[in-house]
DNA sequence: AAGTTTTACAACCGCGGTCAT
DNA sequence: AATGACCGCGGTTGTAAAACT
């Protein structure tokens, strides 16, 4: 027999937190801490709300330094950047933007910087053959490329840490919005599925799982090389960038110039370029994938690859 | 000014892995 | 070992505010 329920579910409150509940939930959390146990804790704090709600409520709005308001353009880019090497991985995102909650940099991502991003979209003819043929055989659980090359753009370096935080995860796993411009050899260490770690060091106990039964990808986050100061982003989202509607895992991929904006030549896709080009289809984008990288100006000197792992076609392009 | 549509974001839901009983 | 709750995560929904017609 497993544990008591946790909350009576019939009689707890849902929808928005009034201000007197956020001052209880407050209060309680700053004199007694969660204690580690959100079920118990909304009795204590004498809240008529389920710990799930109580636990969302105070990592998504009350708990301190939390950041509200407008994402500076390197917020920006950091985003852009590992939603380009890991996809919708938002916890591991939040990690990397001190003051930021995952639920934040969803919303953003999904309202703004998605649209932001998605119209420029470079579209190449249909001249490139699909990189199937260049599929590694082998269904690898773990991916170590050295001398990866990887993308930046004018102001992120993906080397040295954001924050200074004690806690900050290894160096590898972090992104830097220094302005110097230099080219580092990087890749993220991400398992397939995260792990249980607590919210702030979600990034490092990703970065460290090695040793866990879950799979560990190195994830290698592409960029143009060229000259030094090149800004084109390589952007190619993980499968889990799709919604849980699409069941073939989403792959998004496209080339973006921070200064410019995209390409100026791109298309429209199946016609629906506009509104509903943020729609595209898995399969569209996968289109994209393999006609812009057999045939786009983007240096041939690109690591790509597609994680079999979760049924997605893995390539490798060098 | 009123009605309609769009946007932004807080909150909920459901899932997978973990853990307590 | 089996069962079922807990936890954290990502996707989705609800709704108030803003923008548009």
């Amino acid at each position: 027999m497993g544990r008591a329920p946790c909350c009576d579910k019939a009689n707890v409150k849902k929808g928005p937190w009034s201000p007197e509940e956020d001052e209880k939930l407050k209060d309680y959390i700053q004199i007694y801490g969660t204690g580690g146990n959100w079920i118990t804790l909304p009795q204590k704090a004498g809240l008529r709300r389920c710990g799930k709600s109580c636990r969302l409520r105070w990592l998504n709005y009350l708990r301190p330094n939390i950041k509200h308001g407008e994402f500076s353009d390197d917020e920006d880019k950091v985003i852009c950047t590992l939603f380009a090497s890991i996809g919708s991985r938002w916890s591991i995102m939040a990690a990397q933007l001190p003051g930021r909650t995952d639920n934040d940099i969803k919303n953003y991502w999904n309202t703004k910087l998605k649209k932001k991003m998605m119209p420029s979209l470079i579209s190449m003819p249909e001249t490139g053959k699909p990189l199937h043929h260049l599929q590694s055989p082998n269904s690898l659980t773990s991916y170590s490329y050295p001398s990866l090359p990887v993308f930046h753009n004018g102001n992120i370096n993906i080397s040295g840490p954001l924050s200074s935080s004690p806690a900050s995860p290894p160096s590898s796993y972090m992104y830097s919005t220094s302005n110097t411009s230099k080219y580092y050899d990087q890749t993220l260490s991400i398992p397939s599925s995260p792990t249980t770690t607590t919210t702030t060091a979600s990034a490092a106990a990703a970065a460290s799982d090695h040793h866990h039964h879950h799979h560990t990808h190195h994830y290698p986050v592409l960029q143009s090389q060229g000259e030094k100061d090149s800004s084109t982003l390589v952007i190619c989202g993980g499968d889990q960038a799709s919604s849980s509607t699409n069941s073939d895992g989403g792959f998004h991929v496209g080339v973006y110039d921070y200064n410019k904006g995209f390409g100026k030549n791109y298309e429209k896709i199946k016609g629906s370029y506009g509104d509903s080009s943020l729609d595209c289809s898995l399969e569209e984008f996968k289109q994209l994938i393999s006609t812009n990288l057999c045939s786009s100006n983007i240096d041939n000197n690109l690591n790509f690859f597609v994680d079999d792992i979760k049924e997605v076609e893995k390539v490798m392009y060098y």
